[in-house]
DNA sequence: CGATAACATCGAAGCAATTAAAAGTTCGGA
DNA sequence: TCCGAACTTTTAATTGCTTCGATGTTATCG
C-alpha cells in the first residue's frame, strides 16, 4: 500500500498559496518569478504542472486572461494555517494547545512588545471566560 | 528530480517514537501491539521495515535482547517536538512565533486552569527580561 | 496568412513513504 | 541433532511529490 496523501498543502504547494494570498490573483509566470525571488528556481513547466495539481485539489482555481491562465486561491490563509496547526499540535502535542504554547513560549526569544501583545490577547481569553 | 527528504519524523515514525519515548526500549512486537492499540493496525513485518529506517537515520539505536532486538529511541522528545514545531513556524507563520501563538489563542477553546498556566508562562518571560 | 513567441499539456524519471509477502536465520526444546 | 517457532532480511508494489523535457496549441504581428 502507498502513502495516505495529507489532506493540507504539500511545501511547494503552500509556497505557491503563499504568493497568491500577498499578490492576489497571479498568472504562472509571475509566480515563477515571485518563487525565485524567495530562492525556489523552477521552471515554468514545473510551476504549472503542480499549479494544475493544485487546481485538482480545489487549492486554486483559474481563469483564461488574454492567452494564459490566472490562477487565484480558492482557500483562505486563515483556514489553511489553522488546519496546519491544528493538525501539528494533534500529531506532536496530542491535541494540547498549552504544550504546544508552553514548549513555544521555553524555546522563543520574544522582544517586550510581544510579550505584551500576547499578554493581551491571553487576559481578553481569560475575561471571556 | 526528487523530493528532499523531510528533515523530521514522518507521520508513522512520530508514532513510534511516541511509543518508545513513553515505554521505553521495547522490542517490535510491543511496538506492533502498541500502535495497533492506539488505532494502527500493522503486520509485523511493516513496522520492523520501519524501525530498520529509523536506525538508518540515527532516530533509534537496536541491540540484540535475546531473539529479538531491542529498540530504543536515540533523539529526545523535546528536541523533535521543538524542532518540528520551529519547522511549521518558520513555513505556515513566516518564523513569527507572535502570530502562530496568536492563531492559537484566536481558535483554541482553553480552560480556566490551562489560561493560568499560559499566564504564569507569559509573566515569568516577561520578568526574565 | 503564416511564422514566431508565449503558453499549455503530456509523459516521465527519481526518490520518499507506507505496507506487506516471501524467504532466510537462529535459538531452544524434544 | 534437528524441527519449529520466533524473529529478521529481502524484495517489491503502490502512491505521492518534485522536477522538467518534449510536444502541442494559439494569439498576435508583419
Amino acid at each position: 500500500m502507498a502513502r495516505p496523501g495529507s489532506s493540507y498543502p504539500t511545501e511547494l504547494e503552500l509556497e505557491i498559496l503563499k504568493v497568491l494570498w500577498q499578490q492576489g490573483p497571479r498568472k504562472v509566470e509571475e509566480v515563477r518569478e515571485a518563487l525565485a525571488e524567495s530562492g525556489r528556481e523552477l521552471t515554468h513547466s514545473s510551476v504549472i504542472t503542480v499549479m494544475n495539481i493544485m487546481v485538482k485539489k480545489k487549492y486554486l482555481k483559474r481563469k483564461k486572461h488574454g492567452r494564459a491562465f490566472q490562477f487565484e486561491a480558492r482557500v483562505a490563509d486563515k483556514q489553511i494555517n489553522r488546519g496546519m496547526l491544528g493538525d501539528l499540535m494533534d500529531r506532536v502535542f496530542d491535541g494540547s494547545a498549552t504544550a504546544l504554547m508552553l514548549e513555544l513560549l521555553e524555546t522563543t526569544d520574544l522582544d517586550a512588545d510581544e510579550i505584551k501583545e500576547i499578554r493581551a490577547m491571553i487576559n481578553r481569553k481569560a475575561r471571556e471566560q
